[in-house]
RNA sequence: GGGCGAUUAGCUCAGCUGGUCAGAGCGUCUGUUUUACACACAGAAGGUCGCAGGUUCGAGCCCUGCAUCGCCCACCA
C-alpha cells in the first residue's frame, strides 16, 4: 500500500508542488515532508551501500529506457509494450564510391523510426545475404545528415523481414548499440531528454521527435529517397507511469548487476538472479542448515517466475523524481571520486575535500520495496523482531507484481539474510469491475471500497473477494454478488439472534458430551456430524489455499443445514421445552461456525460472540475475543454415519410431501393429512416431519396396506413411500403421468448401474469404494423401482 | 514471436488427486405476514460442460489438434 501511494505521489508531484505553493509552502518543507521514515531509509542506504561494496550496483552510460514525459530513467518493467499502428518507410540510401560521391546505387532499408536516421551510424546486412555481400565494406550517404557510413555484415540481422538491410542507429535502439559495440561503431545522441531533436539531427534540431519523423518522411520524399510507406503495426514501449512513448537513449544511470556472480556460499555461487531462481526451483539451504522451497500458489505462476530471471537484464535503479530515497552517493568536487557511505559524509572519503555534493537521482521505488520482509522488522537496526518473523510463512499479493516485487523481494531477503523471505506466494487474481474491464485510472471506472462497505459493510466486501472465485482467477466486482454476501452476513446475524433470545441472562450451556451420544436425538448427532465434516473438509482446503471453496462450504452448512433444517427442528423442542435441550447443540455448532467464518468475516462473527451478541457469556470458561479462541481442528468424534442416514431420510419425507403440494397447487399453509410407509423407528421424527411438512395428521405405517390407495398422491422414496390422500383434489391422469416418469428414470438408472456392474473390468479396475457404492445405488434404485411399479400397478 | 489463462444453466462463476458433479448466486416462474431473517421461506423451469479426435471399465476433469476471448513476456528494424 505504502509503495502505491508513492507511486501516486510521484505521479503527482507537479500537483502537489503548485498547490503547496499556492498554499505558501516552500517547496523544501514539501520536500522533507514527502520522505520515508528513516527506519526503511537506512536499511535502503545500508543495501544500497553492501551491494555497492560488492560491485552489484555500478554507476554506467548505458542505453537505458527513458521517458520524455516523466523526464526520468525506467526499469525495463516500467515499459508497457502496445501495438500501434504506424508504418514502414523504405528509404533509399545513395551507395558511395571510393572518393566518398554519390553512385547510381542505392541501398534500401525499411524502418519504423525516420527520425532516427540522423543518428545512422552504419547499415547493416546479414553476412550470408548474396544480395548484399558485394556491398560489405563499402560506403552509404545517410540522408538528410549526409554522413558517410559503412555497410557492415552481422549476424543479428534478419534477412527476410523489410529489405534484409538494417539502418543501425546505436544511440538509439538497443539492438543497434550491441552491434555497434560489436563493430565499434560510433553513438550519436540525436534525442533530448525532452523528446526534442539534438543538435545532432542537423535540420530538425530542436524540433519534437515526431514532428521530425514527419519532417524527414517529408524531406524524404521530396528527394525521392522514399521508396515507399507500408501500414505496419508493431509495439511499441510507453511508460506505465504518464504513457509518453519511451525513448531509447544513452544516459548516465545506475544500475544493480542481475547475473553477475559476487562470491560462493553453501548454496553454490551466489548472484541476485541465480539466488532468486533457486530458492525457488530447488530450494535455498539457508543458515540454520534447513533447506527451504519457495512455492507459488496457483502452480504456474513459477514458471513465468522463471522465464523471467533466466532472461534478466540488469536493473536501472536510479531515477530523476523528486520523491523516493534519494542515492547515497557523494561527488568530490576536487578529486572527483564518489563517496558511498551510509550516514550523510562531511568529506570526500578520499581526498577529505568538503566540496562534495549528494547524487541527485531517487531511487526506483521498488528498490525500497524489495527490502520490505525486512527492513519492516527494524533492520538494520532493532533485529529482535527478525529473528520471530524472518522468514515469514505467507506472502499474500497480485500476480500484476510479480517481478516487480515478489521477485525482487525473493532476490535482497536472500542477498541481505541469506535467507528466503517467505516460503509460500499466495497469488490472487485481478478484481476487475463488473463488465469484467480492468480497473484503471485512465478508464475511470475505478471501484471505491469505501463506498462498497458502506453500502453492503466490510465483512460482504470480504467474503465477496475470497469467496466468488477460484484459486488466483481473476474476478468481477459485481453488486448481485455483493448482495449475496451481504445477505450472508444477516442471516448468520439473524441466526446468531434467534439462538441468543433462547437463551437467559447468564445462562452457561455446558458443550455436547460424546459420551452421552447414546441419548441424544438423531438430529443432535445429524448436525454435529455435519459440522465435523465441515470442519474437516475445509481445513483441507485452506492447507492447499482453496479459500474459496472453503467458505464456499462454510456458507452452505450454516444456511442450508444450521439454519434450514436444525434451526427449525430445534425449534420443537424449544417450543415444548422438551428435557432434552437442543441448546446445547445449538450454542456450540454456531460457536464452532463463528471461529471457522472469523477469518472470512471478522466483524460479524466478533460481534456476536463478544460484542452485542455476547455468545461467550453463554459458554463455559468463554471469554476473551473471538479471535483468540482456538481454530476448530478436524476430529472424528462426532462423526455419526447412522445420524445422517437416518436425518436423510426424514429430509426426503419432507421434501416429498413439500413436492405433492407444489404439484396439486396446495396451499403452503394448508395442513396435509399424509401417511408415511416407514420402519417404526422414524416415530421418534414424526414431530419434525409434521412441523416441516405441515403435515397433519401424520400416520407412519408399517406397510403400504396401512394407507389408502384410493384417490392418494404417492412419493415413493428407497426407504420409504409418502401417501398424500387428495380427495377432491386427486386426478389419476396426473398422477400415472408423473409415476410413469419417476419410474422412466428409475428404470433407466437401474439398467446403467446393471451394466455397470456386470462389467467385468469395470469391477477389477475400479477402486472397492466405488463398486460398493455402485451396489448400493444399485440396491436403492430397485427398491424405489419396485415401489412406483406397485403403486401403478393399483392405478390401473 | 514465445508463454499462460478462460470457454460449464439467460447473467456472473464454482467444480479438489478422473467414479451420480452436472452445481451455486443472481435472474425468471409459482406460492407464503410458518413468531431469527422478505437482505427471508417453500417449490419449479433451465446446460449434448467451445469444436474434433484420443486414452480409460469410466472424462467438464487427462492427452492431441482447432476455434474464440483475455493476460503476460518479447531488441525483428
Amino acid at each position: 500500500f505504502l509503495e502505491r501511494t508513492w507511486q501516486f505521489v510521484n505521479r503527482n508531484r507537479a500537483r502537489i508542488f503548485e498547490q503547496h505553493k499556492r498554499l505558501g509552502i516552500s517547496a523544501d518543507w514539501t520536500r522533507e515532508r514527502f520522505t520515508m521514515d528513516p527506519g526503511p531509509a537506512r536499511a535502503v542506504r545500508k543495501i544500497f551501500v553492501a551491494l555497492y561494496d560488492k560491485g552489484l550496483i555500478y554507476r554506467g552510460n548505458r542505453l537505458i529506457n527513458w521517458c520524455p514525459g516523466c523526464r526520468s530513467a525506467l526499469s525495463d518493467l516500467e515499459v508497457d509494450h502496445e501495438d500501434v499502428d504506424s508504418f514502414l518507410w523504405y528509404v533509399r540510401y545513395p551507395l558511395l564510391d571510393d572518393e566518398g560521391r554519390d553512385t547510381n546505387e542505392y541501398v534500401t532499408i525499411a524502418t519504423t523510426r525516420p527520425e532516427t536516421i540522423v543518428a545512422d551510424t552504419a547499415v547493416a546486412v546479414h553476412p550470408q545475404d548474396s544480395r548484399y555481400r558485394a556491398l560489405v565494406g563499402r560506403r552509404v550517404r545517410v540522408p538528410a545528415v549526409d554522413r558517410p557510413v559503412p555497410v557492415i555484415p552481422d549476424e543479428a540481422i534478419d534477412p527476410e523481414f523489410g529489405t534484409g538491410a538494417l539502418k543501425v542507429t546505436p544511440g538509439h535502439d538497443p539492438v543497434d548499440f550491441e552491434i555497434g559495440e560489436r563493430h565499434g561503431l560510433e553513438t550519436i545522441n540525436a534525442i533530448n531528454i525532452d523528446g526534442t531533436m539534438t543538435e545532432e539531427a542537423g535540420p530538425y534540431a530542436a524540433m519534437d521527435r515526431f514532428e521530425a519523423r514527419k519532417a524527414i518522411v517529408a524531406d524524404l520524399k521530396a528527394q525521392g529517397l522514399l521508396v515507399k510507406e507500408e501500414p505496419y503495426r508493431h509495439a511499441v514501449g510507453h511508460c506505465d507511469r504518464c504513457g509518453s512513448v519511451v525513448e531509447p537513449l544513452m544516459s548516465e544511470q545506475w544500475f544493480v548487476a542481475m547475473t553477475k556472480v559476487y562470491g560462493t556460499g553453501r548454496n553454490g555461487p551466489r548472484s541476485l538472479a541465480g539466488d532468486a531462481l533457486k530458492a525457488v526451483i530447488e530450494g535455498w539451504v539457508g543458515p540454520d542448515g534447513v533447506r527451504k522451497q519457495i512455492k507459488m500458489v496457483p502452480e504456474r505462476h513459477t514458471k513465468v517466475y522463471q522465464n523471467w530471471l533466466e532472461n534478466i537484464r540488469d536493473w536501472c535503479i536510479s531515477r530523476q523524481l523528486w520523491w523516493g530515497h534519494r542515492i547515497p552517493v557523494w561527488y568530490c568536487g576536487s578529486c572527483a571520486r564518489m563517496t558511498v557511505a551510509m550516514e550523510d559524509p562531511e568529506r570526500c572519503a578520499h581526498c577529505g575535500s568538503g566540496h562534495i555534493r549528494q547524487d541527485e537521482d531517487t531511487l526506483d521505488t521498488w528498490f525500497s520495496s524489495a527490502l520490505w520482509p525486512f527492513s519492516t522488522l527494524g533492520w538494520p537496526d532493532d533485529t529482535e523482531d527478525l529473528r520471530y518473523f524472518y522468514p515469514t510463512s505467507v506472502m499474500e499479493t497480485g500476480y500484476d507484481i510479480i517481478f516487480l516485487w515478489v521477485a525482487r523481494m525473493i532476490m535482497m531477503g536472500l542477498f541481505a539474510m541469506d535467507e528466503i523471505p517467505f516460503e509460500w506466494v499466495y497469488f490472487h487474481g485481478t478484481v476487475r469491475d463488473d463488465q469484467g474491464q480492468r480497473m484503471s485510472k485512465s478508464k475511470g471506472n475505478g471501484v471505491d471500497p469505501e463506498v462498497l462497505i458502506d453500502r453492503y459493510g466490510a465483512d460482504a466486501l470480504r467474503f465477496k473477494l475470497v469467496t466468488a472465485g477460484g484459486t488466483g482467477n481473476d474476478q468481477r466486482l459485481e453488486e448481485p454478488r455483493m448482495e449475496a454476501a451481504r445477505n450472508f452476513a444477516n442471516k448468520l446475524w439473524n441466526a446468531s439472534r434467534f439462538v441468543l433470545s433462547q437463551l437467559g441472562p447468564g445462562q452457561v450451556v455446558e458443550a455436547p458430551d460424546p459420551s452421552n451420544r447414546e441419548s441424544m436425538p438423531a438430529e443432535d448427532r445429524w448436525i454435529l456430524s455435519r459440522l465435523e465434516r465441515l470442519t474437516e473438509s475445509s481445513l483441507r482446503l485452506m492447507e492447499r489455499f482453496e479459500l474459496g471453496e472453503a467458505g464456499r462450504e462454510m456458507e452452505e452448512f450454516l444456511w442450508d443445514e444450521f439454519c434450514d433444517w436444525y434451526l427449525e427442528i430445534a425449534k420443537i423442542r424449544l417450543r415444548q421445552g422438551d428435557e432434552a435441550s437442543p441448546l446445547p447443540v445449538l450454542v456450540h455448532t454456531l460457536a464452532a461456525c463463528l471461529r471457522l467464518l472469523h477469518p472470512y468475516m471478522p466483524y460479524v462473527t466478533e460481534e456476536i460472540w463478544s460484542g452485542s451478541g455476547d455468545l461467550r457469556s453463554h459458554i463455559p470458561g468463554g471469554d476473551g475475543l473471538l479471535i483468540e479462541t482456538p481454530y476448530p481442528e478436524a476430529t472424528a468424534v462426532w462423526r455419526d454415519e447412522a445420524a445422517e442416514r437416518e436425518m436423510g431420510l426424514v429430509l426426503e419425507i419432507v421434501r416429498a410431501v413439500r413436492n405433492v403440494r407444489r404439484e396439486r397447487g396446495i396451499d403452503a399453509g394448508r395442513w396435509l393429512e399424509t401417511y408415511v410407509v416407514a420402519d417404526a423407528a422414524l416415530t421418534k421424527h414424526a414431530p419434525a416431519i409434521e412441523a416441516l411438512a405441515r403435515a397433519r395428521p401424520l400416520r407412519i405405517v408399517p406397510s403400504r396396506e396401512d394407507a389408502p390407495s384410493e384417490s392418494v398422491a404417492t412419493a415413493v422414496l428407497a426407504d420409504a413411500q409418502v401417501v398424500v390422500p387428495l380427495a377432491g383434489l386427486f386426478d389419476v391422469n396426473a398422477e400415472r403421468a408423473k409415476l410413469a416418469k419417476e419410474r422412466d428414470q428409475a428404470q433407466a438408472q437401474v439398467r446403467s448401474l446393471e451394466a455397470q456392474l456386470a462389467n467385468q473390468k469395470f469391477l477389477t479396475s475400479a477402486p472397492e469404494k466405488v463398486v460398493r457404492d455402485r451396489r448400493e445405488q444399485l440396491e436403492a434404485a430397485r427398491s424405489k423401482l419396485a415401489g412406483i411399479e406397485a403403486r401403478l400397478a393399483e392405478l390401473a
